[in-house]
DNA sequence: AAACTAGATTACCAAAAAGTAACCTTCTTG
DNA sequence: CAAGAAGGTTACTTTTTGGTAATCTAGTTT
């Protein structure tokens, strides 16, 4: 594999999707509460900023793991949970984890 | 869970031991052809520095993925082998290339 | 009409990760 | 005895990532 192989291969796509500082957090939560407000997610991670949070926010919707729902209504709300591509990364992740706990 | 438990929940440890700049290609070359010498390596991922490789290859070795051997005689060589704990993250690589393909 | 709401965005700053080029060591070879 | 070889290390710079605080929007409540 040289390295411009790389750089479009699967594995580099993947973790690329998931290896932001936050969002196995963020995949955790979607996977253990099924959908979560704004807010809600900021208040339940302590520590991000709401920019960052956005930001990832952001980065797993454009690779499709996430979905972000706009609330009709007065304050305007977001709703996000994960897509169906998201939840099959389900296993992997509970891998990973076994792996990191091994 | 609570970001303090996060912190050292397996996910994060295995995201933490792979998701390097270069640790996929390291590990991608150590899986399809057993054992490299560091200049070997370095010759084989074009762009990385020699700094950043010695780092990542410390570093998979501090987290029991790579063995690295000192091989006698002169000039004194290395060589670096996945261990057996390296070699369980296979299956897993394999599903997030996967993954990240589809 | 002022204050509040949710979900952001902006400008600016700090920290972490990676890159570059030169250098080091210890022997061996020409 | 100068040059070369393998596997690094060092000092310094750039790039990427994340953090802070202020601000915005537009309808709602007091």
């Amino acid at each position: 594999m040289k390295y411009t192989e790389f750089e479009n291969c699967g594995l580099k796509k993947s973790l690329d999707m998931i290896s932001g500082k936050w969002n196995p957090l963020i995949l955790y939560h979607l996977f253990h509460q099924g959908n979560y407000r704004f807010n809600e997610l900021w208040q339940t991670i302590p520590k991000v900023s709401k920019k960052v949070l956005t930001k990832h926010l952001r980065q797993l919707e454009e690779n499709g793991l996430i979905q972000r729902k706009e609330i009709q209504g007065f304050p305007p709300r977001t709703s996000y949970n994960l897509s169906n591509k998201g939840k099959k990364l389900g296993p992997i992740l509970k891998d990973l984890d076994n792996f990191g706990n091994s």
